[in-house]
DNA sequence: ACCTGAACACCGTTCAAGT
DNA sequence: ACCTGAACACCGTTCAAGT
């Protein structure tokens, strides 16, 4: 069999789903493509790089449409949403998209997103990215507590979810407020 | 040679911060007491037992006395600050206490110590646990993330660590404001 | 009570060699 | 270009046996 690239992330995607990060090691990837372990390092220089392309592939598929004239809070609560929503979909999906993130790899879609936002709010480059950052070390900390206790609770089942996610909603409101109490004066909240 | 707990868990202070996390495995801790790697099972269950054990003390050692007579947000600002510094002390320090947190074993301190602050600011539970949690997420997130950047720039050096320690409060700061805000009206703030 | 020695069931990665 | 086969240098954990 000769694979490309997506496939092999493709497959990736399914074992992580199906088993959990700690059983994607090369060697069960490689045995669930009927291929030897070391025929993937033709693919990718090493493990971490593709993780990477698994995380973005996580990232791609819970892409949303962009709404227009959202205002920069609106739209920072829209990308932190979405990037809730695409970790979920995967078992260990946020551990695996923050682990990369943290590797400083790939992933950074949300973060330039976020940055973009903050700077459409009318905030300095540097409290603009320290407010993203915040922004995306709340999101990625809930979440993989949140995936953590889900998977740890039921198999498969939607008990807890709801109230997760109102948590999630009050806890990315405290950040937020505390991101438009330090916005400058003037920016954004005007109607010119 | 005979040992007991502690003495592991010091030796394995030792190795981390050496070496770091990666190198900080059950045959490498046992080949550096002299000892079979099957002796440590004698003293911990197993390897994240060990490490529970290691975070633990790595807290330990960070503490600070605590200060009487503090508002709710000071103390906050203090426990997180205290947190900070005692992770930083040990190399990958906050990887290790964050995993361990959110593995639900030991590092339960800090966690209690916030709830309580909240809690005598006013803040019901709900909201309360809710900020407790955001916090940690912040401050874990920051410093594992300023942990990986100050090991990879130079050995050791001292180069970014004050523009890294303002970026922390800064955004500590953001996110304090922000459960400030969300304060029950009337407490804490009058003088009686 | 505490440790040894050996084993079990794995890892990521490299590399010559094949097609 | 893509893969095989074999090897290298490791892991965490278990368990009978020793003292």
């Amino acid at each position: 069999m000769r694979y490309q690239r997506s496939d092999i992330v493709e497959r990736a995607l399914v074992v992580l789903d199906t088993y959990g990060l700690a059983d994607l090691t090369m060697r069960r990837l490689g045995a669930e493509l009927g291929v030897q372990p070391s025929a993937l390092y033709h693919h990718f220089a090493n493990k971490q790089t593709l993780l990477a392309a698994v995380a973005d592939e996580i990232l791609a598929r819970g892409r949303r449409p962009r709404r227009e004239g959202l205002t920069w809070d609106d739209r920072v609560l829209a990308v932190c949403g979405e990037l809730r929503d695409a970790m979920l979909a995967y078992r260990d999906g946020a551990e695996v998209v923050a682990t990369v993130h943290a590797f400083g790899l790939g992933a950074g879609g949300p973060a330039q997103e976020l940055d973009e936002a903050l700077a459409d709010g009318g905030f300095p480059p540097e409290l603009g990215r320290t407010a993203a950052r915040t922004l995306l070390h709340f999101v990625f900390g809930h979440v993989s507590e949140e995936q953590t206790h889900l998977q740890a609770g039921s198999a498969g089942a939607i008990d807890g979810a709801p109230r997760e996610g109102s948590d999630f909603e009050l806890g990315l409101g405290l950040v937020v407020d505390g991101i438009r109490l330090h916005q400058p004066a003037g920016s954004g909240v005007s109607s010119d």
